[in-house]
DNA sequence: TTAATAAAGTTAATCGTTTAACTAATCGTT
DNA sequence: AACGATTAGTTAAACGATTAACTTTATTAA
């Protein structure tokens, strides 16, 4: 690998064609005799010519660029949301551009109007937080998937991943009540989050189903990062007497709690039991190891690029139409309830 | 922000001046009369301008790209270099590719080939496993830096950032011998690894100088990560009598390790200490809490892209020194020893 | 008054590709 | 033999910016 700029002319000139045919020999798009072809070949070997992406870019119009954006690659959540997206990535030739955000809007704005300047062919995001209207503005006006954030698609032509919150959320509150548990406590991410609130709507619909009245629940808000389930689990536990079981909205906010709770003295799960949601990678690690609904956060990355990578190719057709694919999330149990 | 390409002709026949001028008023190269600068403007803003860094890099042969290879962003040491390395990459408005490998020499050669080809300014790999020769093959041609891999510099013209290995593993010994411990054992990354040979060499040293043998010392190597750490654990639980203190040159080995001794259902710190290395975010909320020594995991990000950037700015003057940063590591006691 | 200089724009070449349009040679038909 | 069709290659115009070289006008100095 040298690094002095070899272009396409240093070729065709020193195989003595036209820079037409050397594109053609690399890319194959029209037919050259196999005495210019092994000619052409030979100096691009020789002279170590590597065809300037850039330029291409700038001629086809197209950049094999995608935009990836996450609140944060620290989580193990997303790092292995990213990893999804890349494998898909890299198999279908395309380069990721990685933006974190911490969740902040204006920061989500900023890496969307970078990618677009930049020119990438696609955007996808993970757990955005803007608004929705001011979300539609960009995936109306270039391509764009959506992952873990359950829009109500009715209401636009989005293309969307997500894994099922509600049905495992029901299920861990049937779970909890069949321990015998009477009392129960959310910790839940931000309010304004989809998946926040539809895992609290299928938690609630167990107990209610169950014939646990809205009291018997406590919900409090935070963000979702492990001090929040650390301060929230103590407020829980200054009531009295105290919900006997908490369902965290994720896996770290849930260790966050598992650790308040341990520090005061209580037993797990005997003294209170505790879910989590994500399942990431160490949360059977925990003493005790976590209950909690696993998502599918691979795929999610997979599927996301998959889609966006269709739609690329169909764009040409004019097709760029809404989905919505749900993944399959499911309840694990451990010990911590 | 619409998706219509308006490009700078467009700007220049709406404001009925030459595409120049509007290049000029864009970047301030040339001094342009307030009323044109005005009227520019105002076009730019009406039809929502942006000029295409697609175009401007093939022109100026500079993309502000730059290459980010890490083994495996799944482990929560490398998320937080990448958060450091974006940290300072984004204020120098620098977009980032991100590759993991893995730690497959195969698959770091395809990342930068492939950088290569996207004509990125410059790349900074971590904790690159490739052989120094063929590393060097690349340092050599394009700007680099090496991040966590601590090769001798006195044989290259490389540019390394990495954290100190040896005067804290050194200080891990002394530690473990005062704390009574008359045995011991390494569950060591992989043998060829720089930053292993140091942490095993600065561990031993500290043996040796409080007068332990190095029969003392059992090491076995294998990958950094959690199943090798609960298999070697394991390997050396069956030792009779068995160290009594081990460190484990990763913290998320160190949970294996951690793991396999509880399971065995023995008591840490009293049967077995447990140390590790990294201080990565969850190893202060394991079950008992990990003594580990601590990296400064986003500085080395930070630092590793703040060398580069500073590179690429005196290339222009030719200067491409060889340099060396060594960051402070830090030994954290906690409950595991 | 006039030549030289400076100021404020414009023109057009350029970066490294791709590709439509063209040319020249060959082939097949009648 | 002559015509059109096919084939294999070349030429040159893009893509969207930047910028050296140029033009035109205004300013200054003697």
């Amino acid at each position: 690998m040298n690094f002095n700029n070899v272009t396409i002319k240093d070729v065709a000139k020193a195989a003595n064609v036209s820079t037409a045919t050397v594109s053609n020999v690399i890319s194959k798009t029209k037919y050259v005799s196999p005495e210019l072809t092994k000619r052409v070949k030979k100096v691009i070997n020789q002279i170590n010519y590597k065809p300037s992406k850039i330029a291409r870019s700038l001629k086809v119009n197209k950049t094999f660029y995608l935009g990836l954006i996450v609140p944060d690659i620290t989580n193990p959540f997303f790092a292995e949301v990213v990893r999804g997206a890349e494998s898909v990535a890299l198999r279908e030739n395309y380069q990721i551009f990685l933006c974190n955000t911490d969740g902040n809007v204006h920061r989500e704005e900023k890496a969307l109007k970078s990618f677009y300047e930049h020119h990438v062919d696609g955007i996808i995001t993970v757990a955005p937080r803007m608004k929705e209207a001011d979300l539609e503005k960009y995936f109306n006006s270039i391509p764009f998937v959506i992952a873990d954030r359950p829009l109500n698609i009715k209401n636009y032509e989005a293309n969307l991943v997500y894994a099922d919150n509600i049905k495992s959320s029901y299920q861990l509150a049937k779970h909890l009540i069949k321990k015998g548990h009477q009392s129960f406590a959310c910790i839940a991410g931000p309010r304004e989050v989809l998946n926040v609130q539809k895992r609290i709507f299928g938690f609630s619909k167990g107990l209610k189903d169950s014939g646990f009245s809205e009291e018997k629940n406590v919900i409090l808000y935070g963000e979702f990062n492990y001090e929040n389930g650390f301060k929230l689990m103590n407020k829980i536990l200054e009531l009295k007497p105290h919900p006997t079981a908490v369902f965290a909205l994720s896996d770290i906010t849930a260790w966050g709690a598992l650790e308040a709770a341990k520090s005061k003295g209580l037993k797990i799960p005997e003294d209170i039991a505790i879910a989590g949601f994500d399942n990431v990678y160490f949360s059977k690690l925990l003493n005790p190891s976590l209950t909690t609904i696993h998502q599918p956060k691979y795929e999610l990355g997979r599927v996301a690029v998959n889609i966006l990578i269709k739609k690329l190719n169909n764009m040409k057709e004019g097709l760029m139409k809404k989905s919505e694919i749900i993944l399959e999330s499911k309840l694990i149990l451990r010990n911590s309830t």
